[in-house]
DNA sequence: CGAACTGCATTTTTT
DNA sequence: ATGCAGTTCG
């Protein structure tokens, strides 16, 4: 100790005692922390304190000057994780911490972007597009290329655009083999001018906040480089969620210094089926030679019993790491196991159990009802409506993706984006105004001809006869109120101008004539928008914001029983957990296995060790002999999951015996397809707007014949033979 | 143009 | 059963 060369005593930039922080560590969590040079891979099992590891980690780099609050990045996919992040970090340094960086994938992505945007043939204040922008998008380039829609629905060729998206391949880089295995080797076509229609709307779509990103680190290295430096270390949350995109993305910026950190769980890893890879996690330490793996195996939630069953379950996955979970807690209650005739006995059950577990003082927050399948949830909303016990059902429809808030903001993007083609695709006949397909179709066709945007081609229609006097009028209106609108951006404070907006045009009355029971809700939600928008700057940063952070601000006021999905589970937990369902098809579901195979069933298992892990004191599993499912009776046998589960730590309850039957698993006959023979195919010939001439002879599809009395522009007056003098787009007269 | 009718599929979800 | 989407009729 004394020696004076003897420096290993010395923490290198710490003088005094060691930090208190790192006191409440146990020591791989303490390794965890400290070691902070390097590649590390903290595998950290459910229920170890791995967010406490990762956010004392953070404020560990910045209290001991390894870095400024700027000079760390640190990912997390959702922004409730994000935001926990920031409070614990903040509570643990106790000072401002401004400028930093901690926030989703996508958040950082597009705030690099929007300092590069250029690059990527965008301007900064580009668009981020939602999910019904993107469909309506893909829909319209389906019409584009004739594909049949039944064979192909948009949903399913964006998601395969978005699985290319998530595996970091722009269109020059899917390979023919990829692109031929749907929709006959069309859809790469699709998602080419799917790019290019986002680059000209001035848009990027989720997967594309990432990706442009990659396009732009590979063409400006100088730009990569200065992020490289910028950012001395990197935390990664969640890293078995991480897509190849996102791993790429961290690979570059952590390519120099190597100072990444990632944190996750390969046994918790439930969502390949949006483009994660596991491998991700299970290849770290080829991906990162010399990296350090810090398992984090010490549990502090659950007892034994319920580890054990979790374990032994989760155990017989082939493709894993392998940890092994332990704690010191008491050993607690087995997994309490239940089969009963069908569903509605099975919400009768849980809901005797909830009511005996409130009276002996367990508190309606404390337990959960978790569910494969979204409609599960209804048997026990029945059961508990009727017994008056009080729950909430997590991941309804979240507040900005309900219709009249995704209406009430594309009115609002229209004024702050005039060219935003699609928000004012979608309000232009809402409320209604008379604007038909007709019409529509009338008014992309002169967009695309002339390459407008669609509020352009619309002024320039309601200055000619192309619509009938009402519609006309109708559209003139329009464009004058939002004429009107945009003049008031700056002048009126703009939840006053939103209110007004709403009102003015007719949005707010078309609900309030509305007389079906969701009105009234809806109007409510109008408000609360408005509302909202008051905690923002500006129309902008506003919109900004709800793009990027769709979040459902929940106001928990009594204590309710949580009805949720298996997945949105993931990251809590509950003093008692209910898992019912647990049968063959539903749960490993049957979709599952069809189409992920041997891979699915894994992913299915790992769903169940998230289930049973969510639980503190006590997990109930159930499953039904009779389930009645898209509107049909079907018997069926427990889960598989059931019998890998240690008798160890499990215990039937009573009621057994009562399953049965053979499982009849009908195979649907092969539907056999319907040619369609039929295709729109646009009437208009895209004539050119030149070579008319007074006096000349034309055709108009509505009007008739005529002849060019005047020409302006590419707008021509004409004198129709039965229709008398009108103004049209030239675009529309076709030469005789 | 909008209302009524018919056929059809029906997991999981974030940003 | 149910809801959605596409087609047909007024």
């Amino acid at each position: 100790m004394t020696d004076p060369f003897d420096l290993t005593e010395v923490p290198p930039t710490t003088v005094a005692a060691e930090p208190s922080y790192l006191d409440d560590l146990n020591e791989s969590q303490r390794e965890a922390v400290e070691t902070t040079d390097g590649p590390v891979l903290m595998l950290a099992g459910a229920g170890t304190g791995k967010t406490r590891a990762l956010t004392t980690r953070l404020a560990h780099i910045l209290m001991t000057g390894r870095a400024r609050s700027w000079e760390i990045l640190a990912v997390t996919f959702t922004n409730k994780a994000a935001r926990e992040m920031r409070e614990r970090v903040a509570a643990l340094v106790r000072r401002p911490v401004e400028g930093w960086w901690i926030g989703t994938f996508h958040a950082q992505g597009a705030r690099i972007l929007r300092s590069h945007a250029e690059m990527v043939g965008l301007r900064p204040n580009f668009t981020i597009l939602d999910t019904d922008d993107q469909v309506r998008l893909v829909k319209q380039l389906l019409e584009v290329h004739a594909i049949d829609e039944k064979r192909n629905p948009a949903r399913v060729v964006l998601g395969v655009i978005q699985r290319w998206k998530d595996r970091g391949l722009t269109p020059d880089k899917v390979t023919p083999a990829e692109n031929s295995e749907a929709a006959e080797g069309r859809i790469l076509d699709i998602y080419r001018d799917y790019q290019e229609r986002l680059t000209g709307l001035n848009a990027a779509d989720f997967g594309d906040l990432l990706l442009h990103c990659l396009t732009l680190f590979q063409r400006a290295p100088d730009v990569l480089a200065k992020y490289q430096a910028q950012f001395r270390y990197i935390l990664v949350d969640e890293y078995q969620d991480t897509n190849v995109a996102q791993y790429l993305w961290l690979r570059l910026l952590a390519a120099g210094h190597r100072n990444i950190c990632c944190v996750g769980d390969d046994d918790q890893s439930i969502y390949s089926w949006r483009g994660a890879e596991v491998g991700n996690i299970l290849r770290f330490e080829e991906d990162f030679p010399g990296a350090r793996v810090i398992r984090l195996e010490r549990n502090y939630r659950s007892t034994p019993h319920i580890l054990g069953a979790a374990s032994g379950l989760i155990a017989n996955n082939e493709s894993r790491l392998g940890k092994a979970l332990w704690t010191e807690l008491g050993e607690g209650e087995r997994v309490m196991l239940r089969g009963v005739w069908d569903g509605e006995e099975e919400a009768r059950f849980v809901c005797e159990e909830v009511e005996a577990l409130q009276t002996k003082g367990n508190s309606l927050s404390d337990m959960a009802v978790l569910v494969r399948a979204g409609f599960q949830t209804r048997e026990f909303e029945e059961r508990l409506i009727v017994l008056g016990i009080p729950y909430r059902v997590v991941g309804g429809p979240r507040f900005y993706e309900r219709l009249e808030i995704r209406d009430a903001l594309a009115y609002l993007r229209v004024i702050v984006q005039p060219d935003d083609d699609l928000a004012f695709e979608r309000i232009v006949n809402t409320p209604k105004r008379g604007v038909g397909k007709v019409a529509l179709n009338t008014i992309h066709g002169l967009a695309r001809t002339s390459r407008e945007p669609l509020s352009t081609a619309v002024q320039q229609l309601v200055e000619t006869d192309e619509f009938r006097p009402k519609l006309r009028a109708a559209l003139a209106s329009l464009m004058a109120d939002f004429k009107r609108w945009r003049g008031l951006v700056g002048v009126m404070d703009h939840p006053e101008l939103a209110a007004t907006v709403l009102n003015e045009s007719g949005y707010i009355e078309m609900w309030k004539l509305d007389r079906s029971p969701e009105a009234p809700g809806r109007l409510e939600n109008l408000k609360e928008l408005v509302s909202a928008l008051d905690e923002f700057d500006s129309l902008i940063d506003f919109l900004e914001h709800v793009s990027l952070v769709m979040e459902n601000e929940e106001k928990t006021a009594a204590a309710k029983l949580t009805l949720m999905t298996l997945h949105g589970a993931k990251g809590l937990e509950f003093g008692t957990v209910f898992l019912p369902g647990w049968e063959e098809g539903l749960f490993p579901h049957q979709k599952a296995l069809d189409e992920s195979g041997a891979a699915g069933l894994e992913e299915e298992r790992r769903l169940a060790y998230v289930g049973i892990t969510r639980a503190k004191t006590r997990a109930y599993i159930s499953f039904v002999a009779n389930r009645h499912m898209f509107g049909r009776w079907q018997s069926a046998i427990p889960s598989r999951f059931i019998d890998e589960l240690p008798e160890a730590h499990v215990e039937h309850v009573s009621g057994q015996g009562l399953y049965g039957g053979a499982s009849s698993r009908g195979r649907r006959d092969a539907k056999h397809r319907q040619p369609e023979a039929m295709r729109d195919i646009p009437i208009i010939s895209g004539a050119a707007n030149d070579g008319f001439s007074v006096g000349q002879r034309i055709f108009h599809q509505k009007f008739g014949y005529g002849r060019v009395a005047v020409i302006d522009g590419n707008k021509l007056e004409i004198a129709f033979e039965k229709a008398g003098a009108k103004k049209v787009m030239a675009e529309f007269v076709e030469t005789v």
